[in-house]
RNA sequence: GGCCCCAUCGUCUAGCGGUUAGGACGCUGGCCUCUCACGCCGGAAACAGGAGUUCGACUCUCCUUGGGGCUACCA
């Protein structure tokens, strides 16, 4: 690992982070973390109209929720306008730009009669070689790139990519209004900034070439590429909102665990043989360009929602009942300032890990270890609830009373006991019971629910529920 | 339209000239069982098509087809 590594992560903050974004951010995380080297975040804001402050503080919050800590940055590159204006005016006065008078209107034309023609809708060059200059005339600068030729672009994923140079027009570096436009800051920015692997969406892949020349007429090197592939939904299209949640934080609110998502993410497009599951260090350890692969991967909600399980039921309970937490409060199961500690919320984790998928449900499942009052789901209720099970309840309620050490095994040697008196299937003492304590049929094993609510809350609910 | 990228089960993928084409999600049959789950055992399911190269192609080359991207005073 003797090549420096610095990369950065460079959204535009015009919505929200969503998936595709993330995975980005990741692979760069992981590339960088791999190789010891750096992460930078910075944000494209150079679209005045789009951009906003919402979007920056979602993205940021986003990035902290999956983990995916920067070590420079946030960079804005509102606050990097000067850097630009000067390498536009070195590359203006070195004869590599030129001012083009063209209206929008006109250009638009112009690229419509083209492609009437069959030809490519690219710039003329109009105001290539043109030496006046219209007084007060709006005017834009654009680069003026070699004409013939091709441009290799080294791709760490798909090798050599070649263009030709006749493909490409002279872009726009700086628009009537003086701002830069989008290919000449990310070159400026990551020559600027050091930035060594340019790690981007595939989408990127066409913009190459144009930023290659940007590279040579600035006499900045070029970095290193890696184009990764996009994510699209299960029509096959590029993923977006149509697609339903395709934001970071829609998944943290529906009860997504952070490393269930990175889990999910770094596994599109990414492997390590056979392996599925993996812990942030071992992401780490393994991530390389040389075991991603290019093609376009379709996003799989059930697959996320497996390893979404995974982690409920192996996260430490304590650690998921801060991820709990929020859940509890937002689902009006505890108030603010309930006073629970996260060792006290994590005792009922164990009985309930195995039977969510999300910590919404985790939450709902909850419900009746905090409550006070059992709310009954009245069909149970009639249908367990009878003067068949008194007896049985009655039974229970009195074995219980006299147990010394309230531990597993005697209630269950109790249940069973009560069972093989009265000649019963365990079910038709355990439902009954079940209904009594939590108000509904479907719950944790029946002695768990009874050692967490303790002896006497047990005996109180109960005897509350006896017909 | 032009240019560029991509192509193994429905989905994510392993494979890097010789394999009964493996794993995972999902689907499905069964077992376990106090409910719901978890778990365990089993099953169906793929090399897009066509030419080459080669003793031998999922693997290499080309074409076709299909999908995606770029082609903005968006990023």
């Amino acid at each position: 690992m003797s090549e420096s590594v610095k990369v950065r992560f460079a959204p535009s903050p015009t919505g929200f982070l969503h998936i595709g974004g993330v995975r980005t951010a990741l692979f760069n995380w992981l590339f960088a973390r791999h190789h010891g080297g750096q992460f930078v975040l910075r944000i494209e804001d150079t679209d005045h109209e789009r951009s906003t402050e919402e979007s920056i503080t979602e993205i940021l919050e986003s990035m902290r929720w999956l983990g995916l800590d920067w070590d420079e940055g946030p960079y804005r590159q509102t606050e990097r306008q000067e850097l630009y204006s000067t390498k536009v005016d070195q590359l203006f006065k070195e004869g590599k730009a030129y001012r083009c008078y063209c209206t929008p209107e006109e250009l638009d034309q112009k690229r419509n009669e083209a492609q009437k023609k069959g030809l490519k809708p690219k710039y003329d060059g109009t105001c290539r070689e043109r030496s006046d200059q219209p007084e007060g005339a709006p005017s834009v600068i654009r680069f003026k790139a070699p004409l013939e030729g091709s441009v290799v672009v080294e791709d760490m994923l798909r090798g050599k990519v070649v263009f030709d140079i006749a493909e490409l027009d002279d872009l726009i570096l700086q628009r009537t209004d003086g701002s830069p436009t989008y290919n000449f800051v990310v070159v400026v920015d990551d020559a600027d900034m050091g930035i060594t692997h340019v790690v981007r969406g595939d989408d990127h892949l066409s913009n190459t070439p144009r930023q290659c020349l940007l590279y040579d007429a600035l006499n900045f090197p070029r970095p290193r590429f890696a184009h990764i592939s996009m994510i699209l939904g299960q029509d096959k299209a590029r993923l977006s909102k149509r697609h339903g949640a395709t934001s970071a934080l829609a998944y943290r609110d529906m009860g997504y665990l952070p490393a269930a998502m990175i889990n999910y993410l770094a596994r599109l497009g990414w492997s390590h043989g056979d392996q599925e599951i993996f812990s942030r260090e071992e992401m780490v350890k393994h991530f390389s360009f040389d075991s991603v692969h290019t093609s376009a991967a379709v996003f799989d909600p059930d697959k996320l929602s497996w390893l979404n399980e995974h982690y409920i039921k192996t996260t430490p309970p304590e650690e998921l009942a801060r991820h709990l937490e929020p859940f509890l409060i937002s689902s009006g199961i505890l108030q603010e300032g309930h006073g629970l500690d996260d060792a006290e919320i994590a005792r009922v984790i164990p009985s309930l890990n195995q039977r969510a998928k999300t910590l919404i449900e985790m939450a709902e499942k909850s419900a009746f270890y905090f409550k006070k009052e059992v709310e009954f789901d009245e069909k149970a209720k009639a249908k367990f609830l009878t003067v068949e099970a008194k007896p049985l309840l009655e039974k229970v309620i009195a074995g219980l009373s006299e147990l010394e050490n309230f531990s597993a095994e005697e209630i269950e040697a109790l249940f069973q006991k009560v069972v093989e008196e009265e000649g019963v299937k365990l079910g038709k003492l355990a439902q009954p019971v079940r209904v009594a304590l939590t108000g509904t049929t479907v719950s944790p094993g029946i002695y768990d629910v009874i050692l967490l609510l303790g002896k006497e809350e047990t005996l109180n609910r109960l005897k509350k529920a006896l017909p």
